[in-house]
DNA sequence: CGAACCCTTGAGATCCTTCAATCCATGTGG
DNA sequence: CCACATGGATTGAAGGATCTCAAGGGTTCG
């Protein structure tokens, strides 16, 4: 079973499946699929740690992982999550410091390991991959941006409103309108910068407004206009 | 006398004093020297504006300025200043996407403007400048992430010390120990996140705590240590 | 001199956190 | 199978940090 698991996986793990490597010639890609080392993760494993020297990045095939940052008394801040075919920890290895994020799996996940060299590679010899990916911290430096703004100066209920928003767009819902992402309370507080008793009470708030509808870690987008009024978006 | 000003400006103006692009040949470097357009703008103007469509970014060789979001009721977010050799605008460039912040001159600036031609021209061409642009995005990035985590988790306090940190390592201290950049109360608390009279109440505690002493907008260190303490750095 | 802008201070309101207690589900060892 | 430990979710009460509103003072500049 476990090893059926892995052999599916690391068939499926051709690098030229994540839309960063469309660019890269067939040359290019046989020589970077041969250098990546596959590899199969449990829930609750680390893949690397804030402050960790790494040395390779991660492309993820399957599963979800949390990146954040260990701040004061040990809370985390939930900086992003990886879903598949996202890549993680190509920031510290291109800007040669440290991590500066630990990555955490919260759903059982298949990753490649990309050795640093490859990325580099790439990056020098592949003009059209280097623009590619630089559009990519591109992008991600304008939401750190946005972000700013936002807990800068957003209410708490505000900010709920819009993490909400933001989990609907990145992982969709069912077929009865529930959040496809499971998170704790606590979770939802990490990421939103507030303590959990908060994220409690608005979340029962926005039920009892009729905008949510909560069972356990299940939440259903009743009413996506109005939360959205409520984000101030 | 604004004449020579212009003239001096436009010598200086050579590319290659910029770190960012100490990797290019000297071919790239007078086709990029030749391609770009020096200009002198007066404290008080606006270099781009949030939303706007840019199709080029500036590299600056003299002046401050700020790059701010507009949030909610207008209250402007600064994200961070630009002081020379830096580059500006570089993130919508490359991203395609529009401008996501407004630079404002603070203090009167040459800048040189370099069309996007160019830039994606020494991205595809030369992989060494490229890992240079990226490396210095990544940075950003990380300064980012740490934000996100500072404005979460940290009391306005503590943001304050560590700004006034923030501004001596960026922009250092004059003989007296008083910081080299002149902000207002407003700006402060508009890179802080908080309100005006917030950041005047605090600047007036640590004063009376003598850890900094205030004349108008100067701002002088008198206790460095402390102030690290209190940012919980 | 007035206008515009910035700085300062006070008072009250409010949002949010913290602390403490309880409940519930799950899992584990005896 | 029960007792107990563990981790998460919930609720209440109290306190504190910060914001908002309002008023007044100082400077600069046309």
């Amino acid at each position: 079973m476990r090893q059926t698991a892995i052999q599916h996986n690391i068939e499926d793990c051709n690098i030229i499946n994540a839309p960063l490597f469309k660019h890269l010639t067939g040359e290019e890609a046989d020589r970077v699929n041969a250098e990546k080392s596959p590899g199969f993760y449990k829930k609750g494993t680390y893949i690397y740690h804030e402050g960790n020297r790494i040395n390779g990045c991660y492309i993820v095939f399957k599963g979800i992982l949390k990146i954040y940052k260990t701040g004061i008394d040990g809370k985390e801040q939930i900086i992003r999550f990886a879903k598949p075919y996202e890549i993680i920890g190509f920031r510290s290895v291109l800007s040669g410091e440290l991590a500066c994020t630990t990555a955490k799996v919260m759903e059982d996940s298949t990753l490649c390991y990309l050795p640093q060299d490859s990325l580099y590679y790439l990056v020098k010899n592949n003009g059209a991959f280097s623009l590619e990916l630089m559009q990519l911290i591109c992008r991600e430096l304008g939401e750190a941006n946005e972000y700013i703004t936002d807990i800068a100066q957003k209410t708490v209920r505000e900010r709920l409103a819009e993490i909400l928003i933001h989990l609907k767009e990145n992982f969709g819902l069912d077929n009865e309108n529930v959040l496809q992402i499971s998170l704790t309370r606590e979770e939802l507080a990490n990421i939103v910068g507030t303590a959990t008793e908060s994220v409690i009470r608005l979340l029962s708030e926005f039920k009892s407004d009729h905008y949510i509808d909560i069972d356990g870690r299940k939440i259903k987008i009743l009413n996506f206009t109005a939360l959205q009024k409520l984000a101030n978006l």
